[in-house]
DNA sequence: CCTACCGATCGGTAGG
DNA sequence: CCTACCGATCGGTAGG
């Protein structure tokens, strides 16, 4: 009866169990987001939720790659108006200290830190799906590290490898400090931390990314 | 009928539970570790585990203080024989490398970092548990930096709470690129940053803690 | 420490 | 997308 496509229907059900199942999983983990859970939620029954995945393995890939569009949209895309090298890596990091203080992206804070710990141990798409995101992430750091080295921004003898390694654990402080020991002065102290290991200052987290060139600032 | 007595008996059961627990807890979680799993693995009815806890939240607990006694054993204790400050700080970092690469302690590998992200959004008795050993192990590795700086091994200008935040960065990103991105350079990446935070050499894992003078060293 | 049991919920299927 | 259902497992209790 209803003239509008239930294919188009289908896809914003799906999105929205999707963007719901993100919020649940960056709480309860993937593993303890469950079909019923989401339907209740949803107004739905399981087997309408089901549908859209065909098994729960198939909720948690579709869940990682809500998760990774989250972060690409709240960390990299906020760069986007930065020169690649130092400036793009200094945007890329205060986006990503904003994103990991914030309580209002997910209700639980960043959803790939929570799930790294949780699948670090087991097999699977699952755990496949987390580890490639995150590595294709450390990749992009990296990146940016080696062109900010041969642009003469950071010393010639850095070892990119190294230095995205001791950024990622300071991310990782962040993210402990803040949610499990709520401690107010994490943001500030992972900020303190990558500035020294870039050798420069962080950008202010309001003026992470500036689409236009500096001339247009006060 | 046996002459030995119930009580000590039941000692050893409750300590065998606890024990398989955390290796459990270790893989699949604090809340993925269920009571009927648990009592398959022993040969015991649910309610025979069940009996030393009287609920989950008290075999979690129970666990969590396992897996204390566990970190205890393996980091803590391994630096006791060192001086207190730069010597003792250095021990410490040392030790807690080895544990955090090495496969032997727990299958999951370290407890409370899993641990953390898992009931960081949660409230209740198991996350203040958790909580407050993080918080205690935070504590002691700030009074060694403190006394480091008292004893002139470490800059008078020394943020203690800044570098313990950034040491348990190190050691986080080694869980991480060890377990989820299985990267066998991780230790080494762990103990260079950490070298460089303290501005000396961290002791080799072997030595981590002579109980005596070097003298009797090769 | 056991057997026997409880209601609730899990992921998933049949059939429409 | 639904109702109706499946066997398995969850944490927990009664009673011994």
């Amino acid at each position: 009866m209803s003239p509008k496509s239930s294919r188009a229907e289908a896809r914003r059900t799906r999105a929205a169990i999707v963007e719901h199942g993100v919020r649940l999983a960056s709480v309860e983990g993937l593993e303890g987001l469950t079909i019923g859970r989401l339907a209740a939620d949803l107004g739905m029954s399981k087997s309408g939720v089901l549908g859209h995945f065909g098994s729960k393995e198939g909720l948690q890939l579709a869940v990682v790659d809500e998760a990774a569009e989250v972060f690409g949209r709240e960390v990299a895309q906020r760069a986007d108006g930065t020169s690649p090298g130092l400036p793009r890596l200094l945007a890329l990091c205060s986006a990503w200290i904003t994103y990991l203080d914030g309580d209002d992206v997910l209700p639980g804070g960043c959803f790939f830190t929570a799930a790294a710990t949780e699948f670090d141990d087991r097999e699977g798409p699952v755990r496949d799906a987390v580890t490639g995101l995150s590595t294709v992430w450390q990749h992009d750091l990296r990146r940016h590290v080696r062109l900010a080295v041969e642009a003469g921004e950071l010393p010639g003898d850095t070892d990119a490898d190294q230095l995205v390694f001791e950024l990622t654990g300071q991310a990782l402080a962040l993210h402990h400090a803040r949610r499990l020991l709520r401690d107010a002065a994490a943001a500030d102290r992972a900020r303190r931390a990558m500035a020294r290991l870039l050798g420069h200052a962080l950008p202010s987290p309001d003026r992470a990314a500036p689409r236009r060139t500096p001339a247009a600032g006060r």
